[in-house]
DNA sequence: ATGGCTGTTATCCG
DNA sequence: CCGGATAACAGCCA
């Protein structure tokens, strides 16, 4: 489910359940979604640990705690392609692709993941290289631009660049440069500053509007009944909310012209853009 | 049913 | 150094 959205969704969502609580037990299922950290250390950290914070820095989940010890000590997830995160009442069975739970007493949290490409970890180096949060203040056309300049790729790949800007991904790079009128191939260090002004008033929009959209659904967050109603809300069955502009949209006709949707491939991910809207 | 596709990203090669 | 391809995985769809 993860893109800036998504995971500042599930970050608000997290927040309130998990402050305050303290971990009883950790079932580590997979300790390749550690990186480098090792199992017992991370273990150690957890257990007898209480929660103080939950929140978001890009597509990474935030978990602040203070540990048994008395130490504040900061966890990293990322939920990958298909990583979901929520707290089920212990009695309830653990999903068959489980990568970690945590015991809270009473009910579990559990991270859950079937393509295993999510981490939990006490690793913070990959936060070091993480360019600026796009819908801070301090983002504008000209910061944009500086990430845009730093080599010659198309803008669509610059936008997945997350040392360009944090947290989107390939779906909401396609939606923004769509709302922008610019052509995912064009060069990033082509564009000019009113172009990157439009960019990042684009990007800044497509991503506000889907967080507080989400924000405002009753979702299903362990998505066992709807076919995925928790990511990239309005899949749901009957569900009439508007997804998106483009994306998966190859062939159908663009929204504001009328003009059928191109699907292109760049470094083996899909783009999608109206020819006619994005010049 | 086989192969191509999927919301990510670290790493490998040319 | 740069940028494209691949790998890490499992499931879904045509």
């Amino acid at each position: 489910m993860p893109e800036l959205p998504e995971v500042e969704v599930l970050a608000r969502h997290l927040d309130p359940l998990l402050r305050g609580r303290t971990v009883v037990d950790v079932d580590i299922v997979r300790p390749k979604i550690l990186l480098t950290s090792s199992p017992g250390a991370l273990q150690a950290a957890l257990l007898g640990a209480r929660f103080t914070r939950v929140h978001r820095r890009a597509k990474y989940l935030l978990f602040e705690l203070e540990t048994a010890a008395g130490t504040q000590c900061t966890v990293l997830g990322h939920l990958g392609m298909t990583g979901r995160m929520y707290v089920q009442p212990a009695t309830a069975p653990v999903p068959k692709h489980a990568v970690i739970s945590m015991g809270l007493g009473g009910e579990i949290f559990v991270f859950e993941d079937t393509r295993r490409f999510g981490r939990f970890t006490l690793d913070a180096k990959c936060l070091e290289t993480l360019g600026p949060e796009p819908l801070e203040d301090a983002f504008d056309g000209a910061r944009l631009l500086a990430g845009l300049r730093s080599s010659r790729q198309p803008v669509k790949l610059r936008l997945l660049d997350q040392s360009v800007v944090a947290g989107v991904g390939n779906i909401y790079a396609s939606e923004a440069l769509f709302r922008a009128g610019i052509r995912p191939t064009r060069r990033g260090c082509r564009l000019t500053l009113a172009e990157a002004g439009r960019l990042c008033a684009a990007i800044r929009s497509v991503l506000g509007e889907a967080v507080r959209l989400g924000s405002s659904l009753n979702l299903d967050w362990t998505g066992k009944d709807a076919a995925g109603g928790v990511f990239y809300y309005g899949a749901g069955p009957g569900d009439a909310v508007e997804r998106f502009m483009v994306y998966d949209r190859e062939g159908l006709p663009c929204v504001k012209c009328g003009h059928a949707i191109k699907r292109i491939v760049q470094a083996a991910r899909s783009s999608f853009f109206c020819p006619d809207c994005q010049q």
